[in-house]
DNA sequence: GATGAATGAGCGTTCATTCAT
DNA sequence: GATGAATGAACGCTCATTCAT
């Protein structure tokens, strides 16, 4: 159908667009580039960016968001393929730090900002940003539950847990991006389970 | 004498605009903000902050990496003091939560972003921060080594472990952060000890 | 064609622009004018300005070397339709009167200043404009020789006769512009004649 | 007396002002130096200049008057030592060449601009200009006059012959300007004279 | 008298957004 | 629908002038 074709088409110009805000945008920030800039490397004219998106803000968030969102989704269904907890935090781990490692550049705005963008203007999407987050963690506390009923997880708070896993593959994938010349990020995913499961005191002492 | 009084009011003036500019830069973020409202908030006019500082980029630059530059020297200080190793990471985290607790206001900055500032045009502090960020986790490598040599701690990279230290207590002060309302930050100090010394596996089992 | 359209209007702009900036400029020099005084004269908003000029100098610098172009452009061709010397040089004379009576507004720039704007900052304009008046000494220097040659001028430092006789051309031009309610310009052009040709020295006596 | 000793420093401390000023408006212009810059150049604090001059214009506009009155004073104190017409002649290009030679700096200005500062808001200095100009003018006129009545000079518009005598005069000293590596300037009045008194054309054809 | 820190109006320039073509 | 020239509010910064010390 005629209006079939017509959205398809729309939704890979505005792919294109998107590929090249997060390629500009993750090199030199919200406030740097110009929207002519973005027109220019996706090659459209400048005023058809605002038949994709409302405003700058706009594009930028989307941009972020639907990332994100791709991220979780990537991350969620890899981890509920594992039936148990220990299989589960692995595939966290991996898949979390696969997705950084297919996208760098995305996530230098990251490492610039948690999102330069938190700023009041953007509060909108300040509020999707944390409300994902929260989400994440609520995603990963479910599983850590069960680990605790299963007796392999101390009682501990679930949040906090969570929370705790997570900046720890956060933070691997933060340092990696730092020093991209390094090895594989995947293969921090040893360490992090290690240090998650175990800790670092020495038990047999 | 008359010069020392001089440089003293100066040090005042000075302290007091980037005061002012910490609780403005983090509500706003760095491009929303105006030299007007600093000038404004301040009280002073605006060609008086540049008798203080060069331009906007180093009023918050100055800001950003004096404080840093506190709150690494008031960690330090205060680790050093503690002869074991135990103590030491114990303190390390109880200073760092302290420090963040004193200076909600700054830290919200680097909710937005480990500084939305690390743009192309900002390099210089976007390096001073990456060298402060390793230099500090030099120093909590050093003394895991001690704890590694002392058997407290095991054979694991001490980058890793020291980088794994320092996320865990960013994360539990981001999340305080986010959500003020809540009980003491270092009231996290137990939780975060607990993790990383044992980990979450149940090692009785 | 359509881009051969667009180029047409936009050299219309351009040519709005700088007639307007002449007469500002002329009137008030370079500094006391602004770029909204410009924008607002020409009826193009100040950012229009900057579509057609990188900056004011810029701006400022075209309208100047333009126009001396053009003059001198002008001059050339009609020395170069005479055969003899003696026509050349009265051609000389009258060409670059007939010039500075159509652009009064122009000239007072001069009047103000070889330009102003000769200044450090705008060295380029500068060498220009003396790289321009060397170019139109040679210009006139190349048929004095022939004059010499001929037998019709006495054997004198060609160059400070080329430049003797532009002082005196624009010396003319410069008090005529001093006093615009006099008699036309043109019609010092023969005692600019005589007094190069003939001296003022009694040569009967 | 107290009184007189007083006023004898404080013009040596104006005189002072003045000759750094002059330095450094030849130098860059009237716009683009500083109030500071003169300050710091002459030693002196800024709010110590509005003591000698009421403000920035004031304080250019004294420099360049003061400077051109005493060209004047010289030039026409030698011309007046002379009996004849042809001694006063010669001795006008000479001494303005001289003063030129001793004054280089100062005179960078008027190649800038006969003065940048002749715009609107300086008018009253304009018109000092112009009249000390037209008075000089007179000077010459007045014993080019008497030349004409000794049947040393031909019977030409007398304004018409000075102010071609003074452009000659004025453009042998701004080419010399324009490049100071040449020979001395006082070498150019015979040339200067030669051409106003005999003309370039071949009186012997 | 001498100082120079403080002032703030005013500048050149940018760029998200609009809209006539 | 697609274009990109036109817009003008808003910014960072400068500097002549003032005035408390």
């Amino acid at each position: 159908m005629r209006a079939e074709r017509k959205e398809r088409e729309f939704n890979l110009r505005r792919a294109a667009i998107l590929e090249q805000a997060e390629k500009i945008f993750s090199a030199r920030g919200y406030y740097s580039v110009t929207m002519a800039e973005i027109a220019n490397a996706s090659g459209f004219a400048i005023g058809s960016l605002y038949q994709f998106f409302d405003n700058k803000e706009n594009l930028y968030s989307t941009m972020i968001l639907e990332k994100l969102d791709l991220m979780f989704a990537e991350i969620n269904q890899e981890v509920n393929a594992n039936k148990d907890v220990a299989g589960k935090i692995e595939t966290l781990i991996n898949a979390h730090l696969q997705f950084v490692e297919k996208n760098t550049d995305f996530f230098r705005i990251f490492l610039r900002g948690q999102s330069e963008a938190l700023s009041e203007t953007m509060s909108a999407l300040r509020q999707k940003l944390i409300d994902g987050y929260f989400e994440h963690i609520a995603f990963i506390e479910n599983f850590l539950k069960t680990g605790i009923k299963n007796g392999l997880l101390r009682k501990l708070p679930t949040h906090d847990m969570a929370s705790a896993l997570f900046s720890l593959i956060r933070s691997a994938a933060n340092e990696w991006l730092l020093e991209p010349t390094k090895e594989s990020l995947v293969s921090k995913k040893d360490f992090i389970l290690d240090i998650f499961l175990n800790g670092v005191k020495n038990h047999e002492q």
